[in-house]
DNA sequence: ATTGACATTGCATGATATTGCACGATAGGG
DNA sequence: CCCTATCGTGCAATATCATGCAATGTCAAT
């Protein structure tokens, strides 16, 4: 049995049980006790997983959950969060996306501000119930729990009886030719819907999504479209965009 | 089981149940009281609980909407939440109300369960996101506010299109003669249209309810109910309702 | 094939962490 | 006010740890 080996199996019994334990380790590999401890200093030295008395816990904490999600890139998301909530306009019908960024943009809505939202994510409409001026609806279907948003039949059925003044919309990918995508046919099936029911669309997007592209793809880069992204570096980043016509607002 | 994850879990009950119970923490665990105390000393003292007598809570209060209507009669509605979760069958599909206890229920299922829920709240879907085995299908509507849940037009006809084995469904007041009843006209439609379209329906109430009566009756208290309450003076309260033929269930 | 540099491993040893128990102090309910 | 459950502390037993060192294995150059 090689080291690397050895490391390779302790932190794939690490990714399984969330957890592992030198002594099960060094007898489930037939090694010395000391071997394990000596493997579980290293892999912790090189940050791949968190040592503990007795064992080691990973490094960081389980992985898929929204919550964690949110906590990355936070900056630039409150920023465009706040940019896109300015667009809102007193008696509009906007519709909001799901995603870390839309719950932002919900939450920072001004407390004055007399609308309706529509949504498809629970999240964002757990967000605006104690706003006292927002209306809210909400978009019933399968709920697809990665992202947390209703999807499937049910969702664009209920879609199509709706007429909005905006739809906010988060992308994975912003790509002069790929166009806008993201990483799930069902949501990008939703997203396609939203946007044909909603007479202005603004695209939320980091500077990160710019240039990136994902599987399935939701519209073409047109005109028509409004981006609003963080202020950073902006020349370069929002160039290939700005040549497209889009209007790029930076927050 | 390491020291770390044992806090960890600790955490983990405590945000679920919102307090946890030195005693029960040490049969869980398998470990003294001791150990359980020093435990919870050294989470207090970074700040991750705050210990009381005989156990522990949370630091911060948790933020949110119901949170407040939350902590009235907490002891009684996670009793009947508990009872009431352990009702669910594997592969079953159920709908759950909206309301503080059924948020409960949602919470307490059994991780390893296998199942289908339906729900009108918004709080209810985002509480089983993270459950695994749980598929969530969302009933979309206009949001009423107070109590937070899918209501109207759109939410009785997305509605017409579901079968369930069951429905958990909350109530304002129990009365032998008034039947079940709710403070909402639209809640009641609702209500209505769900308890309709279940095989089965399960009334949650904690004793208060019982004999009371609000403005809108959503049912006739029939045989075919069954009601789940807490243990706390059955003979006395729940004597009219047996009375009535329900089947009582105590938490 | 041999040699030497280097990595890996297991063991011994002293250090540290964790745990359960004993005992007096304290808090809460009746 | 008393009684009981819970608490905090000191202490001893045990488990786990880090380190040094010697034995063994690996591999490339000769």
């Amino acid at each position: 049995m090689l080291t690397k080996h050895r490391k390779q199996a302790i932190l794939a019994t690490l990714k399984r049980d969330g957890q592992v334990i030198a002594k099960a380790l060094s007898a489930s590999f037939d090694v010395s006790e000391d071997t394990i401890r000596r493997d579980l200093r290293e892999l912790a030295s090189e940050g791949l997983l968190q040592r503990v008395h007795g064992g080691a816990l990973p490094s960081s904490p389980a992985v898929g959950d929204i919550v964690q999600r949110q906590q990355i890139n936070t900056v630039a998301k409150l920023a465009i969060a706040r940019k896109a909530a300015e667009l809102m306009l007193p008696g509009q019908v906007a519709i909001l996306d799901g995603g870390t960024t839309c719950v932002l943009l919900a939450r920072h809505l001004p407390p004055t501000l007399e609308a309706t939202i529509v949504t498809h994510s629970p999240s964002v409409a757990v967000e605006l119930v104690n706003h006292p001026g927002i209306e809210v609806v909400l978009i019933g279907g399968r709920l697809f729990k990665h992202s947390m948003v209703a999807v499937g039949a049910a969702a664009i059925e209920a879609i199509t009886h709706i007429r909005a003044d905006v739809y906010f919309m988060g992308v994975t990918g912003i790509h002069p030719t790929a166009g806008l995508s993201t990483g799930d046919l069902e949501e990008a099936y939703i997203k396609r819907a939203l946007a044909a029911r909603a007479a202005e669309v603004v695209v939320l997007a980091s500077t990160e999504k710019v240039n990136a592209a994902s599987a399935y793809v939701i519209a073409e880069v047109t005109a028509a479209n409004t981006v609003v992204v963080e202020r950073k570096t902006p020349t370069t980043l929002t160039d290939p965009l700005a040549a497209l016509g889009l209007t790029i607002l930076h927050a």
